[in-house]
DNA sequence: GCCAACGTTGGC
DNA sequence: GCCAACGTTGGC
C-alpha cells in the first residue's frame, strides 16, 4: 500500500463532492508527471489525502481510497469537456484516472500554513515553492507524521 | 536538442 | 488580481 496527496480545486471538487458522492473518478489531471503517476504506480488500496488548492485556506481536507486503479480518462474523448484533448485517441489514450471512495472528512482541515512552518516536513513536495505537482507521492513516514501530529482526536 | 515564448498553477 | 515557478510548444 502506497501514500498519495490530489489535489483538487474546492470550487470544482470538495472533499463534500465526494463524501456526498461516497466515490469519484479522479478525471482531469493533465500533466505528465502526475499521469506517470496515476498510470504506473497509484494501486487499488492505496490511501490519499485530499488536497483543497487554489482556495481560501489551502489545506488537506480528509482522506480518500484508492478503488479501482488507472483506465483512460473518458474526458479527453469528450468534446465538451474542459479536459477534452484533440490529440488523445481510444486506442491511443493519453490521459488515465483512477477511482477513489471517500473515507472521512477532517474536523479541521490540515492548512497549508501548518504544514509549510514544520521543519520535519521540509522535504515533503507539497510545502516546496513552486510546487504544481498534482499527484504527490509520500512516504509512509510523513503520512503517519501528519497524521499523527494534525489530525483532531475524539 | 535548444530555448524563447507562451500558458498554467496556485499561494499570497 | 499579481506574479513566481514551472510545464509545454514549436521554430530553428
Amino acid at each position: 500500500m502506497a501514500f498519495w496527496l490530489f489535489k483538487t480545486e474546492p470550487d470544482v471538487f470538495s472533499i463534500d463532492d465526494l463524501c456526498k458522492f461516497g466515490k469519484a473518478d479522479w478525471e482531469g489531471v493533465r500533466n505528465y508527471q502526475a499521469r506517470n503517476f496515476l498510470r504506473d504506480q497509484v494501486a487499488i488500496n492505496d490511501q490519499v489525502f485530499i488536497y483543497h488548492s487554489s482556495c481560501k485556506i489551502p489545506a488537506i481536507a480528509g482522506i480518500a481510497t484508492v478503488i479501482k486503479d488507472a483506465h483512460p480518462d473518458p474526458t479527453q474523448f469528450d468534446h465538451s469537456s474542459p479536459y477534452f484533448d484533440a490529440k488523445a485517441s481510444k486506442t491511443d489514450p493519453r490521459w488515465y484516472q483512477v477511482s477513489v471512495k471517500f473515507d472521512q472528512k477532517f474536523i479541521k482541515p490540515i492548512t497549508l500554513s501548518q504544514l509549510k512552518s514544520d521543519s520535519n516536513l521540509d522535504d515533503f513536495q507539497l510545502t516546496k515553492k513552486g510546487s504544481r505537482l498534482s499527484i504527490i507521492p509520500l512516504d509512509e513516514g510523513h503520512w503517519n507524521y501528519i497524521i499523527d501530529t494534525y489530525l483532531i482526536k475524539f
